[in-house]
RNA sequence: GAGGGUGUAGCUCAGUCGGUAGAGCAACGGACUUUUAAUCCGUUGGUCCAGGGUUCGAGUCCCUGCACCCUCACCA
């Protein structure tokens, strides 16, 4: 770059700033700062505690200051002579914008609860403080001691006394306006993208409320939370492609988990009647808007529940999660309307298979011509497999939703609990909001016999690994140890955030997606 | 994996018919003690994603590759 230090490059010139902070003694990053106070209590408390007292001691109501037209200039001088008075505050944040008339700074800083701007005058700070602002740079983690009051527009400020350093940014600032929008560098830098985007952290603590609203949810009904193993031996509880690793000391191929299911499970064997856990598993398949390889699964158990219990249960939880980030049950998704007022709606699989296409699920026949025409291959399939990929086709995206879509076929379900009357049908529902899967629960299989048959019985026109039935005998024999009937319950915690937060992309509400190295 | 789009200054983006690179912001110099994306005057800043080709001449046209975005497929 060019080195001339007459600091055209931005980063240089930022360099060279660096450099004559040093000069005057001052550590350009900074030092623990006590008694700070966070922006948005700055801005509650100027409303009690800033006064306008009038020369005869007599105190005066300040105006409206939130009134557009509002000529605070004119209202003091209209209630004046007198004097502004405000509580002394230190104030720490990133300066966002800043304007400089001289002999006089301006600068808005932000810390993560609000924006504040701050009043820099060469008298009211001194020489020293003034050369220390007149180097701060857009992007700089500043500090300002000084009176909490109103400027002459009505524009809350911290009046500066003493200015404070507490980190030089050496990169270059994103437009002061438009932030950083190019959404490449926005996930691979995604520290850039919360410091400079309005608004970009909320998707993110939205997404840690609602994750805090489903743990005191079920902590409140008894739930009790686990950590379960994410290296696997044999990857289970999903049809899903596993990521393969490998332990050295055993020399032993593990590979990462796509499922909480089969420990929680075990758990439920050994008497823990109520566990639950919020964890990461791992899918190595495609990136998409709504795929990441890694991503945050919710799974509990209840035991002497079912699926019905489930059901009630993630109304609660998805209740009790809109209450934690507020905006009320009747919420938008992508310029649609979705009305999470519980009860959800209820439909079984069989019903919206004949009322999407007009045939009889259970007619085989009529349901192998009918995927013909959809041009679906059924060479070699089981007859389940081809309803259900018929499902998927013409039932799922036009399913708006809520919807717990209950009752599926129970060859596609083997880790269900068939239906006492009916053991073609599985204790099994989804729940579906704009044709996107957010939860899935079945009355859990607890016949160990029956599981290992299931394990036993590769679907046809299945892959091995596009199974969820792959044979894990230790899991069979904890239930030879005797489950109780239990409901089990998953839910795509990312997807619902999606959902709650109005975020079209998967990336939106994960801090740091999996990209390609640069 | 298939199709479409994008890639130009630190950031956000223009760039006509193929004719030697533009704006706003940021940066740098100057003026300004009540500004609000401050304003005003001046200045600087480019591996036009990479590589190859066509051409007298390529940011622009062609080919290959890379990255990102969108749609589809995969994800039961």
């Amino acid at each position: 770059m060019n080195q001339d230090s007459d600091g055209k490059d931005p980063r240089e010139a930022r360099r060279e700033k660096l450099r004559k902070i040093e000069e005057m003694g001052i550590d350009p990053f900074g030092c623990r700062f006590d008694d700070r106070s966070f922006i948005a209590d700055c801005r509650q408390r100027s409303e009690t505690e800033i006064k306008w007292t009038r020369q005869d001691g007599e105190e005066v109501p300040l105006p409206d200051f939130a009134d557009e037209n509002l000529d605070y200039r004119q209202w003091k001088a209209d209630n004046g002579p007198g004097a502004e008075s405000g509580p002394t505050v230190r104030v720490a944040g990133r300066i966002m914008l800043s304007r400089d008339t001289g002999k006089l700074i301006f600068a808005n800083i932000r810390d993560w609860t609000g924006d504040i701007q701050i009043f820099i005058g060469k008298k009211q700070v001194g020489e020293e403080n003034f050369a220390l602002a007149k180097l701060f740079d857009l992007g700089d983690l500043v500090g300002a001691e000084g009176r909490l009051g109103r400027t002459n527009t009505g524009e809350l400020t911290v009046f500066a006394e003493k200015l404070f350093l507490h980190s030089k940014m050496l990169e270059p600032a994103p437009d002061k306006h438009a932030g950083l929008t190019n959404p490449d560098l926005r996930q691979r830098m995604r520290y850039a993208d919360l410091a400079f985007n309005d608004g970009a952290m909320q998707a993110f603590l939205d997404r840690t409320k609602i994750v805090k609203s489903i743990r005191s949810t079920l902590d409140r009904d008894n739930f009790c939370e686990v950590e379960g193993p994410t290296l696997h031996v044999v990857p289970g509880g999903a049809a899903a492609r596993p990521f393969a690793t490998h332990h050295n000391a055993l020399d032993m191929p593990l590979t990462m988990r796509i499922a909480l299911e089969l420990h929680l499970k075990r758990l439920m064997v050994g008497g823990m009647e109520r566990v639950y856990e919020l964890g990461r598993v791992y899918r190595n398949e495609g990136i998409s808007p709504r795929h990441n390889p890694e991503f945050t699964m919710l799974e509990c158990y209840q035991a002497y529940g079912d699926y019905g219990t489930m059901m009630d249960l993630t109304e609660q939880l998805i209740v009790d999660a809109i209450d934690a980030i507020g905006g009320g049950y009747i919420r938008q998704f992508d310029g649609k309307t979705i009305d999470f007022t519980p009860p959800f709606q209820r439909a079984t699989y069989a019903d919206l298979f004949q009322k999407a296409t007009g045939i009889d699920a259970s007619d085989e026949a009529a349901v192998i011509e009918h995927a013909k025409k959809l041009n679906l291959e059924t060479e070699g399939k089981h007859p389940d497999v081809i309803r259900n990929e018929i499902f998927e086709e013409q039932v799922e995206d036009t399913l708006e939703g809520p919807i717990f879509v209950i009752d599926y076929p129970a060859s596609i379900c083997p880790l269900t609990k068939r239906k006492r009357d009916n053991p073609e049908i599985a204790e099994r529902f989804e729940l579906f909001v704009l044709g996107m899967e957010l939860a899935n629960a079945y009355t859990e299989l607890n016949d160990p016999d029956l599981q290992q048959q299931l394990f036993e019985t590769q679907l046809q026109g299945l892959e091995e690994e596009d199974s969820m039935a792959k044979m894990d005998h230790d899991f069979v024999r904890a239930l030879r140890y005797g489950m109780p009937p239990a409901g089990g319950l998953g839910v795509g915690i990312d997807r619902l955030v999606m959902i709650l937060a109005d975020k079209k992309s998967i990336r939106d509400i994960i801090l740091f997606p999996l990209l390609r190295p640069e």
